[in-house]
DNA sequence: TCAAAAGTGTTTGTTATACACCCATGT
DNA sequence: ACATGGGTGTATAACAAACACTTTTGA
């Protein structure tokens, strides 16, 4: 893939288009969700009921209706296919290869990107689709069209993303430790960070309160409980920081 | 606009979308180019010669055909449009709000991005535009549609963007000054800058190149000339870097 | 008493910030 | 000689990385 600030081939257009489009055959949306469970980054993914992919794993996702915004029809259609309702997704990217859904018909997809608690989720299966899983982004079966290229974006974004702007709330408890914030952001980057370094790093952005309570019911020394400062998280998440881990 | 981790509406989706669509009427491509003169940030920017929006200003762009790519579209948009050719796009955003073009038909654009040059290309004027200018970004007449908020979701990119990837291989002369470089950085983020320490950054990141030469015709002392080392900066434009102003 | 996770401290080296300062050149 | 931009040095504080260590708890 050309970087973008490399040397220029001297076109990028191989060959001349065809004629005009008045109308796009189809555009779809599909929804990138992640969740934390088992300590593990998770992705929603649906079974094909219906139609040439039928059987086959894919993202959550559909056609654009006429009088929907793109935010609204990624919240519907998640909505429809999973039982996955009201959360707020960021636009990912679109994708739109001429052949990335099979040579007969054109369709072009944008896809979204959340970060939701599983278990806060009843997943409800739509007649569209025979199932809808939480499936771990390293044990994934091979997807339809160019879904695995998708999540693998959303990965990537997500990697990037964490360095510049506050996760968790919609990933853990209301309550929460420092190691549980520090397992997320290992689930995310796939490896091990320092303990003592992560908490002094996320300690000093200063989007974390002490709650003045313990954990309980744990099978060792209980860890101190932490909550965002939903004022400082949210003056975060439009200003941006700036760390490495 | 709500920031994608705070406190989630109860549902984003304010009314029940209407019937399904087959065919979205319209989707489009809209290019954002940034470029430097004057010390200056600039963009190009068109004046419509047909249709409704005639004689107004807005964003190169224009409908994706059905055999191209959507990175195709864009750069045959913004070749037809302004005579700026083969160059390599990056995906902004696509902006898709119901009644973004007016509210007899729905258009859907995908915004493109990209950093040229200006000097070198001749801008060439075609039928369906009476004209076309470099435009100082912050001094640029109101545009059609939504293309004010494009440009400025364009800079607010390009200013995150050169916190973690390189920027300059198309927006400067192949041997340049460091000068030169902190007045791009200055331009694109509209702040002076400390000048031993904004040197001594862009010589760790270790992708200059002293050209063991210096500027002439100046009227002051000659400046010591680098270019970019190619290897590492196409190796940083994957990896990415970080780093505060 | 042991495992497991919480939590603290320290050392070493690097980087950021804010300056003051000198250098070379054309007018 | 001076304005203009090129270029260097330095003191202070903040931060990163690595690692050793102590604490609390349930089993």
């Amino acid at each position: 893939m050309g970087s973008f600030d490399q040397n220029m081939p001297a076109n990028p257009v191989a060959e001349l288009p065809s004629e005009p489009l008045e109308s796009i055959p189809s555009l779809t949306v599909d929804c990138v969700i992640f969740g934390l469970s088992d300590k593990r980054l998770k992705t929603l993914l649906v079974k094909h009921a219906i139609g040439d992919s039928k059987g086959e794993w894919g993202l959550p996702g559909g056609v654009v209706y006429t009088k929907e915004s793109l935010e609204e029809a990624a919240s519907r259609m998640l909505g429809d296919l999973t039982g996955v309702q009201g959360i707020y997704m960021e636009q990912l990217q679109a994708f739109g290869d001429v052949e990335r859904a099979g040579s007969e018909k054109r369709v072009i997809t944008l896809a979204f990107f959340a970060l939701v608690q599983p278990e806060h989720y009843e997943l409800a299966i739509s007649s569209d689709a025979s199932d809808a899983i939480w499936c771990d982004v390293k044990e994934r079966p091979e997807l339809i069209f160019d879904h695995d290229k998708i999540v693998d974006v959303g990965i990537a974004y997500l990697r990037r993303r964490i360095r510049y702007k506050p996760i968790g709330v919609n990933l853990l408890p209301a309550k929460f430790t420092l190691g549980q914030l520090q397992e997320l952001y290992e689930a995310i980057l796939d490896e091990k960070l320092d303990k003592p370094n992560f908490r002094r790093k996320m300690l000093r952005i200063n989007f974390l309160v002490c709650c003045n309570e313990t954990q309980d019911n744990v099978p060792h020394r209980a860890g101190v409980l932490y909550r965002f400062d939903q004022e400082n998280y949210d003056l975060l998440c439009d200003k941006g920081f700036s760390f490495e881990f």
